[in-house]
RNA sequence: GCGAGCGUAGCCAAGAGGUUAAGGCAGUGGUUUGUGGUACCACCAUUCGUGGGUUCGAGUCCCAUCGUUCGCCCCA
């Protein structure tokens, strides 16, 4: 067929999943806000400069996956690869240092980067991130962690785990760079074609190949925790010690090592084995710096994003169901019939109930039907009798319990009613 | 960007060169014209992602293209 179908690495998403979605959202609102974040809008493009200096020219987001384009001005404009940035940009643009103090600040969207397209990874995908910006102190660290830990758990993900390491500061990872260059050489030989090619590019991402000869080698090689400076060292601990208060467990790995420049001390992965290849659903970590690089005050800053598609593929390998179900369900047959159950229906919602109307005017056994597989517990009959009567037949799906009721008098009990549903439903999960 | 697999209805699928393209779920109608969940019956793809080729004959073989899945690179 020649139709026009959504572009590679893009996909609908459909109402069936748009409630894991709102779920999800409605959650970390909820979290977030009790944190004190507030949520920032970004636009989806920015001038490609701002990813160039922000993100690193020699990363592979930016060499490569960039979805980038000139306007009719003739602007180079990049579709934002990541949040972070932008949300730095709008925080130097409109002064928000100015302000004082921390700014904490949240956000999800819409994403792109020009990759093939395999599990858990496409071309347009959604984050939600928050930043921290304005503190240095290593609580700062463990308060983002633990949000991270808090909505990944709320969601109903528990068995994630969380790597973390440091990369201290811009002078210790060029001593630590250098030191590893030296290690790596004599080996270069045998390191694999990528890694041979990284020693001098990014020699720090040559740690976590998956080439089993350059694991060996990397085995041996010198770690980032020797090299950190003592202030380095004392914010890591302490950001480590934090962890433990909280009871957040962690593993160290002195090879994670994230892919965008900008990462300063503390780095972090939150992963699951069942998510394929792509196994980091939360990924993050500090960037003191990157603020003042973009043109900003010197400005401390940590944060992470969460991969939406991912956590969606995780929350639905753990069964659980989000499809929003109505409380009622309302039958009706005849034109006076019908027009009375709208009414109803209509002061119903406002008090409200979930209430689904069948439009079909078939027979009440088929009505009765869809009734049952709407998932309502109550079902609300309107025919001529009912109609001529002005009452309304309510029967209890549940049940099969069924009386016959004045409208009038159903507004009066529309508490006891929303209770009785409440007792009747199945207890849903998240 | 590189390598491999897959593409038959809304969904899951059988089909492996030969007259009418299994089956299941969902859907629609009926048995039951004012009462659901069960059961039974009927209907539901002129066509196998798309385009071209081979052949007397193609869903089945070949080529291309698009999409998708898995892996690599990288990342959320």
């Amino acid at each position: 067929m020649g139709l026009i179908q959504a572009s590679r690495g893009t996909r609908d998403i459909l109402p069936d999943e748009v409630s894991y979605w709102q779920s999800v959202e409605a959650i970390a609102r909820d979290l977030l806000n009790r944190a004190a974040y507030r949520e920032i809008r970004t636009p989806i493009f920015e001038e490609t400069a701002l990813f160039e200096r922000g993100i690193g020219e020699a990363t592979d987001v930016v060499g490569k996956e960039m979805y980038t384009f000139a306007d009719r001005g003739d602007r180079s404009i990049t579709l934002r690869p990541e949040g972070t940035a932008g949300v730095v940009r709008a925080y130097i643009q409109h002064n928000l240092h100015a302000q004082g103090g921390v700014q904490r600040l949240w956000y999800t969207g819409a994403m792109f980067r020009y990759e093939r397209p395999q599990a858990g990874r496409q071309r347009q995908f959604h984050q939600l991130g928050v930043e921290v910006l304005g503190s240095a102190d290593p609580r700062a660290d463990a308060e983002v962690i633990g949000l991270a830990a808090d909505i990944l758990n709320t969601v109903g993900i528990r068995d994630w785990s969380l790597s973390l390491n440091s990369v201290g500061t811009l002078g210790d990872r060029q001593q630590y760079r250098e030191a590893l260059v030296a290690y790596f050489q004599p080996y270069l030989q045998d390191l694999d074609p990528d890694s041979q090619d990284r020693l001098h590019r990014n020699p720090l991402r040559i740690l976590d190949s998956k080439d089993p000869k350059t694991q060996r080698i990397a085995q041996d090689a010198p770690s980032i925790l020797d090299y950190l400076s003592e202030p380095s060292t004392a914010h890591f601990n302490r950001v480590q010690e934090l962890l433990q208060r909280l009871g957040i467990a962690y593993q160290l790995n002195p090879c994670l090592v994230r892919g965008l420049d900008y990462y300063t001390h503390t780095a972090f992965e939150f992963q699951l084995d069942t998510l394929g290849a792509q196994s980091t659903v939360c990924g993050g970590g500090r960037y003191d710096g990157l603020v003042r690089e973009l043109g900003g005050p010197e400005t401390p800053a940590v944060g992470w994003a969460i991969g939406l598609e991912r956590l969606a593929i995780l929350i639905q390998q753990q069964g659980a169901s989000m499809a929003p179900t109505v409380d009622i369900y309302c039958a009706a047959r005849g034109a006076e019939a019908e027009a009375q159950a709208l009414q109803v229906v209509q002061t119903l919602r406002q008090a409200k109930l979930a209430v689904e109307v069948d439009l079909s005017g078939s027979a009440f056994g088929k009505q009765m039907k869809r009734a049952d597989r709407s998932g309502a517990v109550l079902c609300l009959i309107f025919g001529e009798e009912e109609a001529q009567q002005q009452t309304v037949q309510m029967k209890w799906l549940t049940s099969g319990e069924q009386i016959v009721q004045r409208q009038s008098e159903l507004f009066d009990q529309i508490s006891e009613l929303r209770e009785k549903i409440l007792l009747s439903k199945p207890t849903k999960k998240i």
